[in-house]
DNA sequence: CCGTACCTCGTCCAAAAGGAGGAGGTACAC
DNA sequence: GTGTACCTCCTCCTTTTGGACGAGGTACGG
């Protein structure tokens, strides 16, 4: 028996999970919860053997931050992502997280299974476009971007100043002038509009409500 | 009781709606489809009284194509938009495709029940922050951009310095700072940053190949 | 211990962008 | 004609970014 904790703020996927789940002897749901505090405490209490986590989960604690939370804290919980996004920069930050792996949210009940047995054994599942834009970034060592220059990219596709990405992140303009140069170096850009652009292609940014 | 038709690529979430409208007697799943085309057809041989439709069906037709198909086709059917995205440019076009409501998939039982009700008979629904969106733009109609201007965005959006879009467009610099203030204002941004970013929620860039 | 990658911060300078204000031209509706 | 909306261009000024250095700190694997 698996013992599952579900962390996903949407009423009707937690419903379909519970659904496909629980057609399935050997998964157990013992939790659900809406956000990353509650969430994290939840795990730290129930020690379910696998998380499913949504990392779109509003306001408070996010869903990299509750993973971290929870890998640090007990490592033998196993946190599989399961978001509707591939974004770039998430899944470098959630696997840089600890998370052992990372569905899309159309993935077949039958992939569902298995992720989850997989992961229940320790073993990383990642979805196929999600592998591939892994992999892709493996053959171009020289693009891919730091945890930070994704977080930091991504910040500014949002539209954020220097001035207020020194201040949304606790470090010196200085540092974030110092990451852009960088990022933009990778991206093969040299303003903050192409880099902009360019992640709205490579699908780093993330979509608000 | 009310039948209806869901339309979504998501097994997770068509499991969820399933279970949810499952345990009211007043509702009936009558079919299921995973794609625009099968969407399509479907509704107009089973007739239901509601299409749940996601707008993100990924590959062929798309949500705003299959809404347009089949409100035109079968009038008596209500189409109930039930999305991720309160994207400003996709809320405009689906109603405008004779949508009778926009859900957000964070929407509670509750108040998925009441929005297939009202649908049925008729009633429009729109989620809270999709209904600020468009009161938004009523009560702000001076931020329509003009043609020049909506061009010079998507060229903005594409990552172009004020150079290249006066080289672009065979303008002086200075026009396009014109241009780039007055959007600046219509969109309530103070940087091309930001604003760029507001274009991406507002769906007004265009993919490159 | 040493190398490497990463994150942090600094200076100094040049280029780009933002902001205010004015202004001439066309096109079109009333 | 008058008014309005739109596109175009100008000057003068401040603020923000970009670019080119260097450099200290941590963390980790060989």
């Amino acid at each position: 028996m698996t013992r599952v904790l579900l962390i996903d703020d949407h009423d009707v996927v937690r419903a379909g999970l519970r659904a496909i789940l629980g057609s399935q002897p050997e998964f157990e749901v013992v939790g659900e919860a809406t956000n990353g505090d509650s969430g994290v405490r939840q795990a730290l209490v129930l020690l379910p053997d696998v998380v499913l986590m949504d990392l779109s989960i509003g306001a408070g604690m996010d869903g990299v931050q509750a993973t971290r939370r929870i890998t640090a804290e007990a490592p033998d919980i196993r946190v599989l992502v399961f978001t509707t996004y591939d974004s770039d920069a998430d899944i470098v930050r959630v696997i840089d997280a600890g998370a052992t792996g990372y569905l899309l949210k159309d993935s077949t009940p039958a992939e569902l299974y298995a992720a989850i047995r997989a992961a229940a054994r320790g073993q990383a599942t990642l979805s196929a476009p999600v592998a591939s834009v892994l992999l892709k970034r493996m053959q171009q060592p020289e693009t891919a971007l730091t945890p930070r220059e994704a977080e930091i990219l991504e910040l500014l596709a949002s539209g954020l100043s220097n001035r207020e990405l020194s201040r949304t992140l606790y470090v010196s303009e200085t540092t974030i002038k110092t990451h852009l140069l960088h990022i933009y170096r990778k991206l093969g850009v040299d303003t903050r509009s192409a880099a902009i652009a360019e992640a709205g292609q490579r699908g780093l940014t993330r979509r608000r409500g």
